[in-house]
DNA sequence: TTCTACATTATAATAGTTCTAAACTGTTGA
DNA sequence: TCAACAGTTTAGAACTATTATAATGTAGAA
C-alpha cells in the first residue's frame, strides 16, 4: 500500500531503475491489502486490466525474477508446470488444492515451528518450507 | 531388492501388464539397498547403462507416471525445470542443495511431527512435505 | 491360435521460460 | 544542460521438459 513515489524509492535503494514498467507491476503487486501469490500468466492479465500500455512478457518475466531477488517476492515450490510466486514474503506456509491448483497461505500461528535435528555437514539452512497436499474430502 | 518373477507378479497385482520394459524399470528403480532420487533424465541414463535394447522415452514417462500412481514412487515438490522422483514412498522429508541441484533425504525419526493446526473445510490432508532449503557455509 | 485391449514407439506438438540483439531510457557528471 | 553510458525493454527466436498422436507391437484371455 505505497504511492508510486515510495516505490520509486523503494526501487532506487535497491538499486533498481523506476522505469514506468517496474513501478506499473510494483502497483499490481503490492497495492493491495491482502498479499497473493500468482503465476506469471495471472500476473500478465492483472497488469493488462490495469493498464492500457502493455508489458512484454520478457519485462514481466525479467521484473518477477529481479524483485524475487531483491527479496519482495517469493517463489513457491510445487509440482506444477508453471511458477508460483508469492507477493507475502514472511515466513509462512501453505496449503495447496491439487484440484484447484489453489495455493493457500497457513498462518503461521497455526504451524507449530518444525524441528529437524540433523544438519548437512558444510551447509547453512536457507530455508524451512511446509507444504500441504488436499484434495476434496469425499466422505 | 526383488527379482524379476517378483516384478511381474507386482505388476500384475496393480493392473499393470509387466512388459518387459516395465521389467527393467523396475529393476533400475528398485534393485538396489538404498532408494533414490531422479529426474527422468537421469533415469534414461541409469536404464541405457544397464542394457543394450533401449526404451522409447515416451515409455520412460509413461512408466514413470504410472508408477507414481500405483505409490511406487513419490513426486517431490521442489523449483526446478525438471520433476524429481523418489523411489522411497515412506514419509520422509528432504533437504534440497540448490548449489548441487541435490535432493537428500531426512530421516523421519530427525523430525518433529508438523503439526497443522487450522484446516480447509470440505478438504482433506493428502500430504505435508518439508523441504529445507540449504546453502554452502561460508562463515 | 486368434482377438483385443493395452503398451511401446518415433515423432510432432505444446508451453513455460530464457535468450538475443536492437532500440530505448534513467542517471550521472562534465 | 546534455552527451555518454549502463541498465532496461522489447519482439521474436530458441530452448527444453513434457505431453499428444497415431501407427505398430504384444500380453493375456478365450
Ligand atoms: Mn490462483
Ligand atoms: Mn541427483
Ligand atoms: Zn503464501
Ligand atoms: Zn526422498
Amino acid at each position: 500500500m505505497l504511492n508510486n513515489s515510495q516505490y520509486i524509492d523503494k526501487l532506487r535503494s535497491s538499486g533498481l531503475r523506476p522505469t514506468k514498467q517496474r513501478i506499473k507491476i510494483c502497483e499490481v503487486l503490492f497495492n493491495t491489502h491482502k498479499t497473493f501469490h500468482f503465476t506469471i500468466n495471472e500476473l500478465v492479465k492483472r497488469i493488462s486490466k490495469l493498464t492500457n500500455d502493455k508489458i512484454s512478457l520478457a519485462t514481466v518475466y525479467n521484473t518477477v525474477h529481479a524483485f524475487k531477488n531483491k527479496g519482495y517476492l517469493k517463489e513457491i515450490p510445487i509440482n506444477s508446470d508453471q511458477s508460483y510466486f508469492d507477493t507475502n514474503t514472511s515466513h509462512h506456509h501453505h496449503f495447496y488444492d491439487e484440484t484447484q491448483k489453489d495455493l493457500i497461505d497457513i498462518d503461521d500461528a497455526d504451524v507449530e515451528p518444525v524441528k529437524i535435528n540433523t544438519r548437512i555437514p558444510g551447509k547453512k539452512i536457507k530455508s524451512v518450507e511446509v507444504l500441504v497436499k488436499v484434495e476434496d474430502d469425499k466422505s
